[in-house]
DNA sequence: TAGCACCTGCTGGTTTTCCAGCACCACGCA
DNA sequence: TGCGTGGTGCTGGAAAACCAGCAGGTGCTA
């Protein structure tokens, strides 16, 4: 299935769950319900969980006595995903204009180390693209 | 509303079509219908759009005889939101992680030029934050 | 003016989502 | 061993989402 496709098969619900699960990276079904906003009940987590897993976004560990769930699709490709579509719906498929509007969202809370960080990041990509 | 509370106020087709109208800025049903995946017919597509006014996250001009429906909440806070987003659920709140994954992912498409653009803008940032 | 193309508003029924409840199992401990 | 705690799987029914169909309005043109 394509990355892009996954996004639309979840619904409400499944899609909050699945972000709860990879910020956290791996979380239990008590640890989902605790990060849900206007939590339902246990139960009703469990069942979405099982959902998820039967659909095959979701996978789970043993831990002991409980289920660890994770992600089925790596982190690093749901990022990729998510940032392709980000680009596509709010900035016009430009990658410097999502870099500005980041900037300037974060500008606050960014150090001159972060900066300093980043600044070297693009020099990298300009030898490499060379 | 909070912007982020929008998202999660949306059921699977509300937020495509929303993605759709963020993406063209502005669409008549019959656009939002061509720009959907999958697409229903054209009065389900307007009976979409016509709950998405009521719930007051679009409204409409009219054009002639027709209505051409724009987003009420400005692309400029949608985007803060969805990119704020974004990065809490898959960079850790960290927007250099988020630089760093933007420039991987369009490594192939960016050209020195734009690279060029993007270090001026780190480099006013810097500036700025001094 | 009649017919056509294209739009709007609304409604009812199917499908999907969403959730709480129940039965059962494993473990720790008095 | 008996009981409490905290997990699991499953199910049915309410609520929401989803969609097609229909009635009606407007403007164009033959």
């Amino acid at each position: 299935m394509k990355a892009q496709q996954i996004l639309l098969s979840l619904s409400r619900r499944e899609r909050e769950i699945m972000d709860v699960i990879y910020r956290a990276g791996r979380a239990t079904a008590a640890e989902v319900m605790a990060a849900l906003s206007d939590p339902p009940g246990y139960s009703a987590v469990r069942a979405h969980l099982r959902v998820l897993e039967e659909k095959g976004h979701l996978r789970h560990e043993q831990d002991g006595t409980r289920h660890v769930f994770l992600p089925t699709l790596p982190a690093s490709q749901a990022r990729g995903a998510a940032m392709r579509n980000l680009l596509q719906t709010f900035f016009d498929g430009s990658a410097t204009k999502a870099v500005a509007a980041l900037l300037d969202l974060e500008k606050d809370k960014l150090g001159e180390d972060d900066l300093e960080r980043i600044s070297r990041l693009v020099d990298q990509a300009r030898k490499e693209g060379r």
